[in-house]
DNA sequence: ATATCGCATTTGCTATAGCAAACAACAAGA
DNA sequence: TCTTGTTGTTTGCTATAGCAAATGCGATAT
């Protein structure tokens, strides 16, 4: 017997390690996670009904991507961001996700700006239906899937890396009072470029968009604790 | 008794998981490791004469930051680079150290520049003495120091992943071979133009030091194995 | 000589155990 | 009341053990 095509998609379950890394990436962009908060990995392992083993290496793993610390003693924790430390992240994602936008406008098809389209409707209606949550999740699987239009894998890590970041502090002070920006959204900006082949303005979109959100994050992290070494 | 400001610095010595993780990230870099090998963690255990245990999590924090891959069975091994997606390191080397450098140029005081001709003689040394492994090494310390001056640390720390995933392309290819490239060597126009407070010369400086640099690997990757599945 | 089957080995994954350092809480003394 | 000392607990770190899947090798059959 033959068998060439139809096996089956193989599935190879993920490890214990990898469904915890990630479970704990999404709390973090998720804002189950708040900066401060200590991640014992022994208490966890219990809560998640694992051994400590596969949790710890999870934990370690966000620890080398910067998404953690340790602090003197060991304990994994959410570190906060000081405002320095914020504006660099923006910095580098205006550069990189800048930059991945261009290429993407030279490579997208129509069908993938109607998916990008799909995602910032999303977008749009958690803005229309005041709800936070909703608008950052979904702004995150547009970026995310726009730099996937650009096919730079390496760039697309590290923007990753820069999500996870800022996450925690983004998902804290993003809060529903913010006075929706007047004109249209920038999402809308980028997309109409896109359609138009217009790498410069639709890279000058992304940029907008970057720091109009940023601006707000700034604001209510200059008005917060300032160097608070908190709980 | 006091004991105020006489304490000894606390010492803290690092964990096993640490001190492997350190020596596998050295042996990528320094080219003890070449793409396609495979790091059985088992067997690294024996050889360092430590349990599994940290040196699991050694290997999977080093594939967490995409400087190992894992295959299909989860044993941890070092990616071969194809051609694109060196070139895509490169040019993001190009926009980070270039924007690096340019603050740098900014916030150097005449001992940082001393400090950095220190480091570049080294690398004049390792050229002189037809030494490659000295030359990378040396390049390595005076990329990083410079770095350090543009107090961009989140900057930093997304290099640091870029040069752990081309490091052992890079290692494996650059072969005393290479002509010696005529006129100055790029790094002592960087030095020039840091020293005349030059931002953007510098920064252009820099961009040309590494697209050189990049240009004899490319070759070398070229003419070598193209799309070669290797053993 | 080639192909197929079976068994021993390799190897990642998860759980568990013990250790030592740090920490917290409380008791005793000044 | 405040300090000091003691003890029990928490917690990270490392080692070890068992499991299951994959692999590799050798034997047997055609």
């Amino acid at each position: 017997m033959d068998g060439g095509t139809m096996l089956a998609p193989v599935a190879r379950e993920e490890s214990l390690t990898e469904k915890v890394y990630r479970s704990l990436r999404g709390a973090l962009t998720g804002g189950r996670l708040v900066p401060g908060q200590r991640l014992v990995h022994r208490a966890l392992a219990a809560e998640l009904g694992v051994s400590p083993t596969p949790v710890r290496e999870a934990l370690l793993r966000l620890v080398s991507e910067a998404a953690l610390e340790l602090d003197a003693r060991g304990i994994a924790w959410v570190p906060r961001l000081v405002p320095e430390r914020y504006q660099e992240i923006v910095e580098l994602r205006v550069e990189l996700e800048g930059r991945a936008t261009a290429r993407a406008t030279q490579l997208a098809t129509p069908a993938d700006l109607a998916a990008l389209r799909a995602l910032h409707a999303g977008v749009a209606e958690g803005r229309r239906t005041r709800n936070p949550a909703l608008v950052l999740r979904e702004n995150e699987r547009f970026h995310f899937a726009l730099l996937e239009l650009a096919r730079m894998p390496v760039l697309t890590r590290l923007v990753e890396s820069l999500w996870l970041q800022a996450g925690p502090t983004i998902n804290l002070l993003f809060r529903p009072g913010a006075p929706a920006v007047q004109g249209a959204h920038p999402h809308e900006d980028l997309l109409a470029a896109m359609a138009a082949g217009d790498a410069p303005a639709a890279r000058r979109a992304m940029e907008r968009d970057l720091r109009e959100h940023a601006a707000l994050i700034t604001q209510a992290l200059q008005s917060a604790a300032p160097p608070t070494p908190g709980k």
